[in-house]
DNA sequence: CCTAGTTGTTATTCACTGATAACTAAGGTC
DNA sequence: GACCTTAGTTATCAGTGAATAACAACTAGG
């Protein structure tokens, strides 16, 4: 029977509340975020999420190497197109555009004075370093470039700057961002 | 009598709890941090800090407005002995040393999906880009790229890449760091 | 010296949160 | 159709954390 089931395999529900929980943790990061608004965005109960992943912190880390593996994905699909830094950065700009895989990465980075997290995240973006380097043939200087500019884009999607529902612009935020306007 | 005071000026002591929370915050960020954390920082009880600062929300506020005049001020002072660019790179250098004051406001704009604490944090950060406009001299270009650079080294420092007890230098860092690590 | 205002504390509350335990029910298999 | 594994629930707990209330003690002014 395949049509109609009420039921999910545990690999399917786990794919399920890592999405869940990668728009939860976006909004209110690791400790902002509790672990039954990430069941009821899923639609099942806050113990159910615990038995899977847990602990909270395991579905913290497990959602931020979701994060870095999506990203980098979009860049591999990027280069597929073009490997240059110019298309790693129009898919730069889509993925601000969603705002919750790059907002993820960056509540990784703020949560990584816990010991328990910063290895991974610290895994996490020097994976994306190198995948920069490596798909497009940027030098050191180029690459480290492209992702301040990154970094900054970043903090300006957190800040509500740029991306979905972003504030009303105000003069220094047009001049910071420049003719081409994100 | 001055000489010997058991107690504070309710002056003094908002002072030495705004120190003790920028220590507090900084590592911890907004949900991640207790008011009673700070009191024990500061030496006082969790409710002094409350009655003090009416909510943990406003202690957090002032911390952050407190972080980004510190941090202005020290680009004042840099721009004083030579008002380039430069010379605030090296001031930022300084406060990434230190950690604190940068990492508050980091902490700020991940906070800033709060509609109560992203008005403060973007007024703070629009602040300081104009501060280093005026100060330098720079162009959109010029300032949007110092700014950028900026950006990551607060990310590398939050990732315990850069600053005061940080991780040991993988290959990865090493090279996005460049030849004038900091 | 004494009193009024301010500094600071302790005791307490109430909501919340991560985690555990015990139970229920679906669904494939023999 | 009985049965066993696996998906999922409800009930509950123990701890925490922000905030309030009531009280205590320092300090200055008259």
């Amino acid at each position: 029977m395949v049509v109609t089931r009420t039921r999910l395999t545990a690999e399917e529900r786990q794919e399920q509340l890592l999405h869940a929980a990668l728009t939860a943790f976006s909004t209110g990061g690791y400790s902002g975020t509790t672990t039954d608004q990430v069941a009821r965005l899923a639609g099942v109960s806050q113990p159910y999420v615990i038995r899977i992943f847990g602990t909270k912190q395991q579905l913290f880390l497990a959602t931020v190497r979701r994060a870095g593996d999506r990203i980098e994905q979009r860049f591999r699909e990027a280069a597929a197109e073009e490997p240059t830094l110019a298309s790693l950065g129009c898919a730069y700009d889509e993925l601000l555009a969603e705002r919750e895989l790059i907002t993820v990465l960056l509540h990784g980075f703020t949560a990584s004075a816990d010991p328990a997290i910063g290895p991974i995240v610290r895994d996490c973006f020097g994976r994306i370093y190198r995948t920069i380097r490596e798909l497009t043939g940027a030098g050191e200087d180029e690459a480290r470039e492209f992702l301040a500019m990154g970094m900054l884009l970043t903090c300006l999607g957190a800040m509500r700057v740029v991306g979905p529902d972003a504030v009303p612009r105000e003069p220094w935020m047009t001049e910071l961002l420049g003719p081409d306007q994100v």
